[in-house]
DNA sequence: CGTTGAACCTGTTTGC
DNA sequence: TGCAAACAGGTTCAAC
């Protein structure tokens, strides 16, 4: 489920409730997607919530524990959702959902509730300490980076660009969804190779990335099955998309049926008229008389165009 | 470096 | 209809 929109609109309703209040008490339920469950257990009641943040997939709730000594160090909270996460706050009576592994009490009586049925996602406390670590092992944040910046992370990368997208320590926040609907709206094929777009095809996808992103992002996210918002709410987005789930069905562009592949391993809808493939690799030279090898390893490296001005 | 496949876990959809 | 296989928005790790 959640993306960079769908975690953003998350945080956004957090953000709106959270700020200010302070917890109460915890309880657990299942545990093994909590790194530390007893650190969780010991910080977190007394703490007050003092701000909401997002890093790519990832929520981090700034905490003010109870001020043991003058150290007015903040701790966080970290929260990813992979796949089925849910956070909820919730009024005290509502019925409890399946799967619900973590209660916070706030100080005026409603709960946070977390749900996660594959239990994927990850929580965690952290010292503030430890976050800007944390932070640099991730990518680009999609909606602050500038398109050169965008542009520099691809020089001289031969993965496939749908590979380098989906990476969060290239990028953070994009996942399957959001990469499909940007490659399809930059007209761009999965399996190309990063340092072989062209510059107007760079600039192109850089464009569509936040275009995608500030819609999804204004409709709510996107709904496939499982995710909700915190207040319960689905995201709308998924009436909007070009590429993704829409295997047989005609290009909103051209008409042509999109295709579904596997690219970095996972499914990938693209339209094959308005997103060509890139030129078939040469298969292995194992096959071929040794003159023709040794002519061929002459023009075999070719330096994409942008790992030029790098190397130098 | 980059790719692939498996693993983590449960629920739903698809196919024979 | 029934059961098994395939598949799902994410990340990580080992092996090649």
């Amino acid at each position: 489920m959640p993306e960079l929109p769908e975690v953003e609109t998350v945080a956004r309703g957090l953000r709106a409730h959270l700020p200010g209040r302070r917890i109460v008490s915890v309880q657990l339920g299942k545990t093994d997607f909590i790194d530390d469950p007893a650190a969780l257990e010991s910080v977190l009641p007394g703490s007050r919530v003092a701000e909401v943040r997002r890093h790519g997939k990832l929520m981090a709730l700034r905490l003010e524990t109870e001020a043991d000594d003058a150290a007015d160090e903040s701790v966080f909270l970290l929260i990813h959702l992979g796949m089925t996460g849910r956070v909820l706050v919730c009024a005290p009576g509502q019925p409890v959902a399946p799967h619900t592994h973590v209660f916070l009490t706030l100080d005026d009586g409603r709960e946070v509730r977390y749900t996660d049925p594959r239990r994927f996602g990850r929580m965690r406390v952290e010292r503030e300490s430890a976050m800007p670590g944390i932070l640099t092992k991730l990518g680009l944040e999609p909606l602050e980076m500038t398109e050169s910046d965008f542009a520099a992370r691809l020089a001289g990368r031969r993965a496939m660009i749908k590979a380098l997208l989906l990476n969060q320590a290239v990028y953070r926040g994009l996942g399957n969804i959001y990469t499909d609907e940007s490659l399809w709206r930059a007209r761009i094929h999965p399996m190309r190779l990063a340092a072989w777009l062209s510059a107007t095809e760079r600039r192109a996808l850089y464009r569509a990335i936040r275009k995608i992103l500030e819609a999804a992002i204004r409709l709510g996210g996107s709904s496939i099955s499982d995710y909700v918002d915190s207040e319960g709410n689905p995201g709308m987005f998924q009436l909007r998309h070009h590429a993704y789930d829409r295997e047989g069905k005609g290009c909103h562009r051209c008409g042509a049926k999109i295709r579904r592949i596997i690219v970095a391993g996972r499914s990938s809808y693209f339209c094959p008229r308005c997103q060509t493939a890139p030129r078939r690799r040469k298969k292995s030279a194992a096959k071929m008389s040794q003159p023709a090898q040794s002519r061929r390893r002459a023009v075999r490296r070719r330096v994409p165009p942008a790992a030029v001005n790098t190397a130098a």
